[in-house]
DNA sequence: GGGCTTTAAGTGACTCAGTCACACAAGTAC
DNA sequence: GTACTTGTGTGACTGAGTCACTTAAAGCCC
């Protein structure tokens, strides 16, 4: 959808589908931001509209995506003119910027197996957790290899159960 | 000014003085997320007010401040009825999510040696920088031995100059 | 159903960053 | 000058990230 470096020249409002917005390393590691799904708008595009900077990160439509635009002259004259669309923006950005914070937090402390601990339980449906190795080490900001060892650990601890492509707590 | 955890009830414009924003890891480090100056208000705050959070930042103030603030009820009642107080916070959450988003990535990539000399060349006035090791590792969000360290490797190589609390570039 | 490709996971060796526990040196206050 | 505060230097150790693989499961394709 977007790339990092780009610049931004209109206002998108996902439709239906969901984008994924997330940072990638030098080294090719990718780290997850967050994920844009349909009925919203993506808080850094509106940054990049409103303070005129390109995008420092990249949108991944994780499906077939559908969407509404408009350019960056109807966008400032929505802004200038629309009060609730003002406020739309805002709490959107109230809410990412929350997100944000959390995980410059997580990537600070570099405290992984507690970060991973409490992943595990906040994903897992039933027990039971449906993501690969790869995908839990961007949401985490770390990489694969690091995610398998840890999660071997917790297994031969007794903590959980691996499979291909899902795991089980226990 | 505020802490950790603490919930929020006023919306708070500086006057005078400025505000380091800031985590704090589990082991004590902390990390710079950015500053108020006069005339601005909290972002995080704000997000706060709009998502009926707490704070997960804290909030030092660096020198004698005064501020102008207002109750959440009158808060939600600005941004009911001016669109220009919306348009304000909008175009500082605008700035401020620009600069999280690029403290994720240099957290992300970890490749602190590009991000110290850039940092060197971006404040240093006349080729001096009057900054200890503390400070500069808050704002990379490392620790004060490693940023010691690699300064000390950058003199060796006659890259500059060390003194105490601060440094010249050569 | 046997072979092929794709994707997921396992592993060892190595480097870099962060932590801890210090020693030590330069200012500051009295 | 002495005591205290603040800023640096250092070694030892641990944890995380990278690289360069190997191994294994799942999906395809005749």
């Amino acid at each position: 959808m977007f790339a990092s470096g780009q610049s931004c020249r209109q206002f998108v409002i996902l439709l239906s589908g969901s984008v994924r917005v997330q940072l990638t390393t030098k080294t090719g590691r990718n780290l997850h931001l967050f994920d844009i799904e349909a009925g919203q708008s993506c808080a850094l595009t509106n940054a990049c509209l409103l303070t005129q900077s390109r995008y420092y990160a990249e949108g991944i439509a994780l499906a077939n995506v559908t969407f509404a635009s408009i350019d960056q002259g109807l966008f400032q004259q929505c802004l200038n003119t629309s009060h609730s669309f003002a406020k739309h923006l805002l709490q959107d950005y109230a809410s990412r910027i929350g997100l944000l914070t959390q995980q410059i937090d997580r990537l600070a402390q570099r405290e992984l197996d507690d970060d991973l601990i409490k992943y595990l339980h906040e994903h897992a449906v039933d027990q039971r957790l449906k993501l690969s190795h790869q995908a839990i080490a961007e949401d985490l900001g770390t990489a694969r290899e690091v995610v398998s060892r840890k999660l071997k650990k917790l297994e031969q601890q007794g903590l959980l159960k691996l499979g291909r492509g899902q795991l089980w707590l226990l």
